[in-house]
DNA sequence: TATTTGTGAAGCCGATCGGTTGCGCATGTA
DNA sequence: TACATGCGCAACCGATCGGCTTCACAAATA
């Protein structure tokens, strides 16, 4: 089964998690306490998260705390990247048109 | 059926097609050239980005050319920023810390 | 030691996904 | 008028999703 960050966010809840387990590290319990749904829900999307490999986790006694790798989020910045060049140009071919215009006009 | 654009750029067929109408209009057939899959389920897929309300619509003669609405991807940047905020507290708190430390040292 | 607590894994289930084929229909073209 | 083209829609289908319940097990606690 192939993940992907893109995957990883597509769920509400997925999404919410990353938020809470952002700031600081979480357990399971520790998080299910912000939903509706079963702990054992909870740790599924964790499992699905970690997978990804978007998370960090540590083990204190019984207890697992799960943590966002928070600079894996740029993956998904890089993405958008191709967007904001495509604008950047409209907006330098703007210009250039406007520069033009003005030009005629004189 | 509830659609958001997170759910929209989760498939990687999506995605592609989204870079591809970034640039310029193109019709379903335009689009499937550049894929493996068919012509109905380009359609689908642009369908379903529809929903999300990411695309425009023109058409001419019995062509349709699809266009993405490329400042609808600003949304996705926009969940982004608190994570960037997250990270730009981090580095607030290490600069104040190292500022700390040094302070000490003296 | 016996019990409680925190966790992951497995199996179930209805809903949805992402592909397919097979239409119907409007628009161009011979 | 007849035919070809471009398109959307509906139905189908296997795979996956995102909940759930049940269970096993290790760690903390009585």
């Amino acid at each position: 089964m192939r993940r992907d960050i893109f995957q990883a966010i597509a769920d509400p809840t997925r999404r919410a998690i990353l938020v809470l387990i952002a700031v600081q590290a979480m357990t399971p319990n520790g998080i299910a306490e912000h939903f509706d749904i079963t702990r054992q829900s909870i740790s599924k999307h964790l499992r699905i998260l970690s997978e990804c490999d978007l998370l960090a986790q540590k083990q204190e006694g019984r207890e697992i705390f799960y943590e966002l790798k928070i600079e894996k989020m740029k993956e998904i910045d890089i993405w958008l990247d191709q967007f904001r060049k495509i604008i950047e140009e409209r907006f330098q071919n703007l210009d250039q048109l406007l520069f033009t215009l003005k030009n005629k006009k004189k």
